[in-house]
DNA sequence: CGGCAGCCATGACATCTGTCATACGCCACT
DNA sequence: AGTGGCGTATGACAGATGTCATGGCTGCCG
């Protein structure tokens, strides 16, 4: 038989983090042989353990398991690349396949999908959720400019115009025209929803 | 040997359920003879199965894991009850602990934790990180009245006054003010820092 | 080169939001 | 019986927000 596959894990919750490595460890033929709980971290991780695949978390510290893809991707193309998030955000899928992943995982699937994942990868197999996959396309690319979402970010905790002014050195004015275009884009109301629509979406 | 713990684990991501379902499979003295994924087939589970620890998620579709502890509380008081959750939010553990849970965990903290602590409660032994009950203790009960805080989460999608008066049946000038004592008592200077805020502390 | 998109800005306008004073009814506690 | 807290409501005012028209600058693409 071949030797065993050898797994990172980038996830920052730590009892999830062990969770998922129990799981894979009931598997003969998978060994997770790095463990890290921030994005930043992984890079070097992957490169000092000879990892065949790079499990992925989005939301951690440090950088978004898609920053730290497209890292790895550039440094070391040869090393699969699972996306593994809470949220099936189209326009995380969206990212994460731009940034060079092969497969994607939400954690609502069930658990035997992810030693599935693996496998599948390292055969050089693309794994995405179907459905996930038609609401991307369906969607359609992020519409904001990076500007637009670069305020839209500084304004989700609740700052004021002329605090985003002063943080962004701009003009109030010019806050005001960002938004109202993001507004605009994701038809609806006000910023707030802006904010949520854009989050809900994948695109902040 | 006294016979295995039964436990009971409730959690709406499948992955990360069945995960910890393998890790606590590791340990010899329990076992996980229950799993479901909403919050409202907790009560339902544990009377069925004999569960003598319940493990449980807040976020959860049907209720949450604090009322669905509560619920156990109410009608099985002597089934010890863990409280699993994301995010180490003071008010949380308030709530946890008001609706009697035994154990208070966040998914940060070390794996090995669980198992202890599932032990830990069936010996009669309560389980709550230090740091967060000083932090809970130090931030004071929740300032907000029903009525405010039930406007703010209906606030807390980006919903207008007109909206949120049509929806709660009150008059424009109502919700506002409602959203202005909301705001005074967090000491923020708008809605959405309101909402950030009280999420923060969970108190919504 | 010309056009277009993105970035930045201003001013004016309408509307929304947050604050304050005030008021009434209800309920709990003293 | 009085006090205080909560829920509800109104009206008035100031300030924040969203829209629109308009303009200049840059850089890219055809």
């Amino acid at each position: 038989m071949s030797p065993t596959i050898k797994v990172l894990l980038a996830e920052d919750q730590s009892m999830v983090r062990e969770a998922l490595a129990a799981l894979l460890g009931l598997e003969d033929d998978i060994e997770v042989v790095a463990q890290v709980a921030r994005g930043d971290e992984v890079l070097a991780a992957v490169r000092e353990h000879a990892v065949d695949v790079a499990l992925l978390d989005i939301e951690m510290p440090g950088c978004t398991g898609i920053e730290a893809a497209a890292q790895v991707r550039r440094s070391l193309p040869e090393v699969k690349l699972v996306v593994l998030t809470t949220f099936g955000r189209p326009g995380y899928l969206r990212s994460a396949m731009e940034a060079g992943a092969d497969a994607f995982l939400v954690k609502d699937a069930p658990a035997a999908q992810l030693a599935e994942a693996v496998r599948k990868v390292l055969a050089g197999e693309r794994v995405i959720d179907p459905t996930l996959a038609a609401a991307a396309l369906a969607e359609g690319a992020n519409p904001l400019t990076d500007r637009e979402r670069e305020i839209l970010r500084a304004a989700s905790d609740g700052s004021t115009n002329a605090e985003l002014a002063k943080a962004l050195h701009l003009s109030q004015g010019t806050v005001r025209n960002y938004l109202s275009t993001a507004i605009q884009k994701l038809a609806v109301r006000n910023r707030a929803e802006a904010v949520r629509i854009a989050r809900e979406k994948g695109w902040l």
